[in-house]
DNA sequence: GCCAACGTTGGC
DNA sequence: GCCAACGTTGGC
């Protein structure tokens, strides 16, 4: 299968692509709704991933990961007491999943969700439609290499 | 901090 | 299966 692209939301106060670059690869747990962690399900190894900071001024995508290990059932699910516990979910039969993803640039500024919402081809994107929560989306690769190119231009 | 949009829950 | 109530997300 070739490589796919996706959107994945985090407010910066949780985690930043500066955390990502310092960690070098992060799991990506405690996705609790049933459209992202079905596009999760279809993640592989090398896709792409647009860094996306939510919740922050701007909100942006401030930089590139890429998934570095594909679903495999999410464990805090099971942590009784953690944040993340469903009881609806067992080791037999788990209910969410997280990936992993590695660090691979970031960008000198952010591409703001104002710059994504007026650049032309982007207009299909989730994240640049009114009342879009979905936390882990899909991209196209045109989608995917036009915010490469806005997160690398010199300003 | 507000609140619109949207997902989930639960009574019926 | 409908839908009101409620909780969460996330832009502003």
């Amino acid at each position: 299968m070739s490589r796919r692209y996706w959107l994945m939301k985090c407010e910066p106060g949780a985690y930043a692509i500066d955390d990502l670059a310092r960690d070098g690869h992060t799991s990506w747990e405690g996705v609790r709704n049933y459209q992202a962690r079905n596009f999760m399900r279809e993640m592989q190894e090398g896709d792409g991933v647009l860094f996306y900071a939510s919740n922050a001024t701007p909100s942006g995508v401030t930089g590139l990961a890429s998934v570095s290990r594909g679903a495999y059932p999410d464990e805090f699910a099971w942590k009784k007491g953690h944040k993340y516990y469903d009881p609806a979910s067992t080791r037999e039969a788990p209910v969410w999943y997280m990936v992993d993803i590695a660090f691979v640039e970031r960008f000198p500024d952010i591409v703001s969700l104002d710059t994504l919402k007026s650049t032309k081809g982007l207009e299909q994107m989730m994240v640049t439609k009114k009342g879009s929560r979905l936390s882990v989306q899909p991209a196209t690769k045109a989608e995917y290499d036009i915010v490469v190119r806005l997160g690398r231009k010199k300003h």
